[in-house]
DNA sequence: AAGCAGCCAACTCATTCGCTTGACAGGGCT
DNA sequence: AGCCCTGTCAAGCGAATGAGTTGGCTGCTT
């Protein structure tokens, strides 16, 4: 009953180029710095973003990361979805057709709940949002 | 972002005792049985369940698992809790006094919205309602 | 041309999942 | 008393996943 690293790390990286957009590229030594994560691993989950098409790359001198669309426009499921493959809790849910007893089954709809409840909340949220909540949490902490 | 063939396992050798509540014990090959598991792997799955205080078990001749309490009194959220070790999706949740950025991100709030909002629905269902939906699927399936 | 920063592939190490094997123990039946 | 049924317990196991690390390569900017 878990998200991985890989989603959670994810998300603060978008976060993080959210906060930070409009200045242009930022590295992912900035990143991991700021985020106190590992550079390199952190590489790799921006490999997996950029192919999920989340952010845009530039090498070189001021290189770096930015998103790819507006931070209004990006949905923290996609980010999940591009970092965990699925949402879904359990694979009967991801693929019912596969698993005959679905259909008879009273836990399936269960999962399937859970399912529709964690979505929701993902698909709800745009990363804008978040940046806004963290904003107003550093606000206050000052 | 996934519960474990251990949860849902459970949850349905649950489901089926509560089924058969009333009938005296079930045997492990029986549940095996009628919910398609193997049977060796189902039998940790209710030495777990045992140790969690849910069922009870008798041995010899017409031994077998029976739950520990009506299934009224059974929620959904303490069978994960028994074979999850907890329903948090990570760890910060769990434990925010390790993670001291938690207070200062606004990542971590979400993660706690999500972890809510499926505490919720296992906390609020009860094994007995889950029996009852699947009365009426089998009703309706006939 | 230098060197910065992203790209990419492989590799490690630990843990978990999903399940099996096999020996043991208690209780009921005859 | 003895047998067999059924739960108990301890190991082990192969595959997958998680969470990184190592290190070399390539494109950009200055």
């Amino acid at each position: 009953m878990r998200i991985s690293t890989k989603g959670r790390y994810a998300t603060r990286a978008m976060l993080d180029l959210a906060l930070h957009y409009g200045d242009g590229f930022t590295s992912v030594k900035d990143v991991a710095g700021r985020q106190e994560m590992s550079e390199k691993y952190l590489e790799n989950l921006l490999v997996l973003l950029k192919v999920g098409g989340l952010v845009r790359s530039v090498r070189g001198v001021h290189g770096g990361f930015v998103l790819a669309r507006p931070a209004s426009q990006i949905r923290l499921s996609e980010i999940i979805q591009v970092m965990e493959g699925s949402m879904a809790p359990v694979e009967c849910v991801d693929a019912p057709e596969a698993y005959p007893r679905a259909a008879r089954c009273a836990v399936h709809d269960l999962w399937e709940d859970i399912a529709r409840a964690m979505s929701q909340i993902l698909e709800s949220t745009t990363l804008e949002e978040l940046a806004e909540r963290q904003s107003v949490k550093e606000a206050a902490s000052v």
